[in-house]
DNA sequence: GTCTATAATTAGATAGAC
DNA sequence: GTCTATCTAATTATAGAC
């Protein structure tokens, strides 16, 4: 019984998320390129040969952080209330949820917001996350004729600047800041949707 | 007087402006560390060394072009439109402002906007930018304490998520493209003071 | 599963001729 | 001001022992 508590010597699956957690740290701190096989493999205590029995190549690293961030927004689109309901419903839900994601998944977003597609690893990253720009799009679109929000303004401009918003958290938020996600979130969408100025009458808080 | 009109042989200043701007482009379009000083010369048609008689080192020329983004943000703190009136006023002044540093200087605030902070130069450049965003965040203060703008969220949150949004620009905005500059901020503006969602009473356009 | 040793390549930078 | 040739160090990745 204690074999299947302890930790046994292959401990298959936990060296790989160690390594890959490792390394995204690394890659967030110096950038992709700029991070040798050599700091990674003294940063984790192991020579450069082991981090190759769990991973091929540097670029499958890269490719299973990608992914994670990857998974969890598409995911998102694929939730309930991502489908049913009006426009502006489903567009607050997708946007509240990608303000989640990107903190609950931080330094795997944040490595995905800074792939610019110079390998095909990239590159598959890059397809999928204009994939679901192009969906979040759609729902602005949407929203904008059912007459919740304004379509004065394109809505791919729209959709690019809201989620430049949300996406640029990824460069100051710490988790053990003051603020909540939800605060943050409510404040993501208080901007976008309210905007910042003083009406003529003042609010009268609910 | 040919010889003042005519390119001469030296040609001082002009070489160095063309290799700044090759290697900008390089530097955005593989990562500054993916970027070598090999593929710089290729791409300029000389050799490693000819680049060295120019430029000290890799360092030298990202510190050339860190500068010119942040001189030119720099500046837009100093303007008379940006110190006097209104703090709502001054803010919005600014923050079309940065737009247009923003288009006017594309490769060089999009290098800005991806540096990590890893060397000194880095560091340098990210210590201006703290203090130009701090100087903004002031600017987000004054409007709320005035009555200009809501209060209820942090302004340095509300600077972030801000300058988020018109940092975002750089990802996607090509000069030639169908928005103009001038819409192109006019819509930052709109989302961010007025939001997006459509009021009650429908807006009737001036 | 981890190691040492090393292969093969490429990096930034310099020397010195022209 | 540009070149060829080269230096030194670092890079990704592999071979093969344990």
């Amino acid at each position: 019984m204690s074999e299947l508590i302890e930790p046994r010597r292959g401990r298959p699956g936990y060296d790989q998320r160690r390594i890959l957690e490792v390394a995204v740290t690394a890659f967030i701190e110096f950038g992709y390129d700029a991070t040798s096989m050599g700091v990674l493999a003294e940063r984790l205590g192991l020579s450069k040969s082991a981090i190759y029995h769990h991973f091929s190549s540097k670029d499958e690293i890269l490719q299973r952080a990608l992914n994670e961030a990857l998974d969890a927004l598409e995911a998102l689109l694929t939730d309930e209330q991502a489908r049913a309901g009006r426009a502006a419903d489903r567009l607050a839900y997708v946007l509240r949820g990608a303000v989640h994601v990107l903190v609950d998944k931080l330094p795997f977003v944040t490595l995905l917001l800074r792939v610019r597609g110079n390998t095909e690893v990239e590159r598959e990253a890059l397809r999928r996350r204009r994939e679901f720009d192009r969906a979040v799009t759609a729902l602005f679109v949407e929203a904008g004729q059912e007459g919740s929000l304004r379509s004065d303004i394109d809505a791919r401009v729209v959709e690019r600047l809201v989620f430049g918003m949300i996406n640029s958290i990824v460069e100051w938020y710490r988790p053990e800041g003051r603020e909540s996600v939800d605060r943050l979130a409510d404040d993501v969408l208080a901007i976008a949707l309210d905007g910042l100025r003083m009406p003529a009458v003042a609010r009268v808080l609910p």
